[in-house]
DNA sequence: GCTGTTTTTGGTTAATCTACCAAAAACAGT
DNA sequence: ACTGTTTTTGGTAGATTAACCAAAAACAGC
């Protein structure tokens, strides 16, 4: 057994997982230390090398459980109101962008981890792709989505200050429109 | 004389700023350090403080020397194959992309370095504008450049690998084209 | 060549960071 | 209740960081 069994399921390890969430999210990678972390989640430094020997363990196993979350939120009910969210959230909430350019900044030291953050971004992707009725890798998605990076990025530098188009405004004018609906949306 | 003179001419200096940016642009944020800028600029440490007693100072005179680069290229001319270059480096040149999140990341703890970097971006957004032929804050420019902000931050993230819609061509799908010569562009 | 300023040298400092470790405590299965 | 595992505690280690400093050296103006 390389993996033991309630090490994964620890209420420590829970809490420990959340702080960094938070920190990566509201105070940025350069704040992201065992210190900081244990402090915000309440438990001894000695605690995060416990859970996660390396730093990046933290940090791969932070965006696991991001994936694994937005998985839950997006693939299971494949629903129209939960993608319409994310786009969203992409381009108008600092503090995702926060977390993501903190876990970009972070691949640069890790590639298995730019493996992991790379193959979601694809993924989402193609998930927003077949929202719009696109196939996977469709060249219009995805200057759409880079746009909304784009905004995202220029609202976190700005401090979170400023007004923004509405992402399926800005996805008209990439020709993407919701087709009537695929008749399986549960409400 | 707050402001000592041959301090700001030295070749030490130069060296500093030069290695400074060599390691922000292809090393990322995490590896800025004055031990590594040292190292880099062939200097001792001791250096990196006496001509910036701060962090700050050295990040923030990077982005001055910076802009004062980008104003010396590009507004002085005004040259449009100047532009041009510049747009496609933002979308297809992972160590700026790289240099500028690393900016970014060192706003979070600084709000005049946020400052700068913001008016920088809104002057070079305004020059673009320009270029198409359009006032400064056009929603279309700033949605054009954000999409390759958006561009260049995958770019990047996927560690420099894929392929990029040309900057022109992107700007036809925002309705930008470039007007007839203006008849005072300089070859 | 003297004088005051700037720069360089070579260290030190205090803070912070990741990682490690041994021993106590809590817990689980039996 | 005993046994082995997991977790917690408390502390340490070694690296790395930004920043500071005194004294030597280089330089500039006169």
């Amino acid at each position: 057994m390389p993996e033991p069994t309630r090490r994964r399921a620890s209420k420590v390890r829970r809490s420990i997982l959340e702080a960094t969430r938070d920190i990566l999210a509201h105070q940025g990678v350069k704040k992201l230390s065992q210190t900081n972390v244990a402090k915000a989640a309440g438990v001894r430094q000695s605690h995060v090398t416990y859970y996660f020997p390396k730093r990046s363990d933290l940090v791969t196993a932070l965006l696991e459980e991001h994936i694994q979350q937005m998985d839950g939120a997006l693939a299971d009910r494949g629903g129209v109101s939960e993608i319409t969210a994310a786009l969203d959230v992409i381009a108008r909430d600092a503090a995702r962008m926060r977390f993501f350019v903190g876990l970009i900044v972070e691949c640069e030291q890790d590639e298995a981890l730019r493996g992991l953050l790379t193959a979601h971004t694809r993924q989402f992707d193609g998930l927003v792709a077949r929202y719009f009725g696109r196939e996977p890798g469709d060249v219009d998605v995805g200057l759409f989505l880079n746009t909304l990076r784009g905004c995202g990025l220029m609202h976190l530098l700005h401090g979170g200050r400023g007004e923004i188009e509405a992402p399926h405004e800005i996805a008209g004018r990439f020709g993407l429109v919701l087709p009537p609906r695929p008749a399986s949306e549960g409400g």
